[in-house]
DNA sequence: GTCTATAATTTGATAGAC
DNA sequence: GTCTATCAAATTATAGAC
């Protein structure tokens, strides 16, 4: 694997656990046993990283949501996956609460994340108020779950969408 | 008023708008009008004053809930007015979604705070799949709006509750 | 309670050799 | 593409005068 992907696989788990300021050129380069001067190399600035790595997971993302035959089920796994498989939160929802924190090109891309979440979610669901609960709750749930270091909220969150949309 | 109250509605509304990380003691005693050594001297550490803002939010929190006669109306209503007065997202939304980046204490403090949420909105709902979908989709609408810059997600969010409830 | 002064560290970023 | 070397700025934090 190249250097630029082992920096946005490095870079997207420190943001997503940490925040947007708790990552630094330093940390990745040692991570990746090379000099800070290299990473400024493939990314000249700390905000054309985080713009890349917003790009790549939100392409990633919808990826995951092609052919799904139970749409709600599968955006609801997305997120289960990404919530328990990288001990993580969503990244946009890191980024989405440090908005005005952050540089404005990579806090446009994540606006554009929830944009694009929300026309799908309104396309697949039919109604854009299950949309904005879909969305919503998932990103909260996440956010709650890591406070609480207990994955049973997101689960309820879960359960209560799939059983409310069946009704 | 005095140093230490300005001092604790300065950080709160900066973490609120920027994050943890985004405070720095500089930037509040600029806005104090003091130095930055005399910040320290009413809180000898970042951490003691993040833990500060924390407990002084979560009890006004719970304050402006005393005596609802409707619990869910009352509790979005308090959503709303952080969002929409403070033009900021709840402090314990931003401090979650940075948990493990934060000092250890902050993150207790904002963990104790959802577990008070939660125990407050079970007792109040009488459900705890409710409670879990009132508070992940209040927390996740906020963000959402604030990255959207566009309110109209959290009316949705807030809409759907109090319909789905009313069932 | 606030100040000046300063320490120690970390940060994002660049120049230029290899 | 990675390195050494370096910079300017910012950070948390402390000592001691007033």
């Amino acid at each position: 694997m190249d250097t630029v992907e082992k920096l946005l696989d490095a870079t997207e788990r420190r943001i997503r656990q940490n925040g947007y300021h708790a990552v630094s050129f330093r940390d990745l380069a040692d991570e990746l046993g090379i000099k800070s001067a290299s990473v400024h190399y493939h990314f000249r600035r700390k905000e054309d990283l985080g713009k890349a790595v917003v790009e790549r997971y939100s392409k990633r993302f919808f990826e995951a949501l092609d052919n799904a035959p139970d749409p709600l089920a599968a955006y609801c796994d997305v997120f289960e996956h990404a919530l328990k498989r990288d001990e993580a939160i969503c990244l946009c929802g890191v980024l989405g609460a440090e908005t005005r924190g952050i540089p404005d090109d990579v806090a446009a891309e994540v606006k554009r994340f929830f944009e694009d979440n929300l026309a799908w979610l309104t396309n697949h669901l039919g109604d854009i108020g299950n949309a904005a609960m879909a969305l919503s709750s998932l990103e909260g749930g996440m956010m709650i779950a890591q406070s609480l270091d207990d994955y049973s909220i997101f689960d309820r969150v879960r359960a209560e969408l799939l059983s409310k949309a069946a009704q």
